[in-house]
DNA sequence: GTGGTCTAGACCACT
DNA sequence: GTGGTCTAGACCACG
């Protein structure tokens, strides 16, 4: 379920972040779903319990998950709606990308297209990202 | 001409770059024009010299810049084209926003009104980035 | 009679202490009355018996419930007491936490409000807290 | 300035993450000012740089701090504002200790006792918190 | 020098 | 078994 990128410029707990982010806002973790334990995922992983322990801790006060000591960690309840409201600060990065594309003569035509593309077919895997 | 905000969340070398890239892209310094020395630019900016020299050394290697011991650093013959170089790399990194912000819920609609923001008036000034 | 929230902050066990406590407090278990066994309220709260037993071997070491072997567990002698016993205590947390809500820029006219709104009315179920 | 008590209930790093908010909230820390560097209080502390790291880390992500790498970390603008907003959050707190002081049976006058003691003289030394 | 990330290994409280 | 905290030591990018 989870793959992490060791080579990637992101660091590791930020790509555990982002992917419990999609999950999220994909409908495949819901509110009281119980996630993979901190040690579990590191075995699975191959990676340090604290760096999973970064991510969940994270998420945890940004209001996404709620951790129950002795027991797990879970999706919280209103987390679709936190993970949302990430997407609006995505925008303003948008903005000032699409404010540099301008500036080094990208062309506006050029851009809807790969908007068109990402929003009509299946488009995007996320491929440099994760 | 130059100017640093020591606040920001981007390097200092990495600002100086972007503003040289930007003035070449614009046509404010073209091929052949003489660009202030390390020491005289970390001088007016209160900048570490060596923040200087690894912004320019950035530059002089992706061939934006060439420098002429003895008489100084100058923007070099393809400096436009390299500088249009990087719009094409910023155009992958806009591909996999998009994905993101699909997946977070983000209509198309909102991001075509950015886009056409951005695209009619003046429309930004880089304050975010930088 | 028992109620326990899985999802709460708060330990389960303690959960339990509290109960009890409160149920004491207010008269409702009252010194020689018979509460439920280790097993049977283990099965109608769906919990760890030894979570049960840990709440409950706290509750005895402080002296609010003692133990007939044979028999069953019940309120002790000095139980009220106990667990006013424990009010004290919590007078100190209260002294700890005004002085920080004093630093925190918190009004002290609001402050009254609250306490004016706890003791007069019926104010509040502990919903917060469980 | 900072000191820490390894005997306490509350975790090192929380310790550390509240004063510095009592030193914003008292106007020690003003925004704009460098606070000791993650190393430096490490050793004054005799504390492992990490835990301090953790404590930072919180304050950053709560926008009490801004950290500036390679620089040091920095009060953030609206620092003050953000401390406030924690003493928002205490006031629940307060509310359910009070209305469990109610029920272990402490007295109105007692309580209104405390807070005219905190609220009057210098009172209170966080004591027992810290 | 600075902050940020990661690993390895340990201890604690709770279920 | 679970999550949470802490230590020790390492590496990296930045100034």
């Amino acid at each position: 379920m989870f793959q992490v990128n060791g080579m990637s410029q992101t660091p590791v707990y930020e790509q555990i972040v982002e992917q419990v982010e999609i999950f999220v806002a994909k409908g495949i973790f819901q509110s009281g779903s119980r996630i993979p334990s901190v040690r579990s995922l590191s075995v699975t992983l191959s990676i340090n319990p604290n760096t999973i322990q970064k991510a969940y801790s994270d998420l945890t006060s940004r209001g996404i998950l709620t951790s129950v000591p002795g027991k797990g960690i879970f999706i919280s309840e209103g987390a679709l709606d936190s993970v949302k409201e990430k997407g609006r600060r995505k925008v303003a990065e948008l903005k000032s990308l699409v404010t540099e594309l301008k500036i080094f003569g990208v062309e506006k035509k050029e851009i809807l297209e790969i908007i068109d593309n990402e929003y009509s077919d299946e488009g995007g895997k996320l491929s440099d990202k994760m």
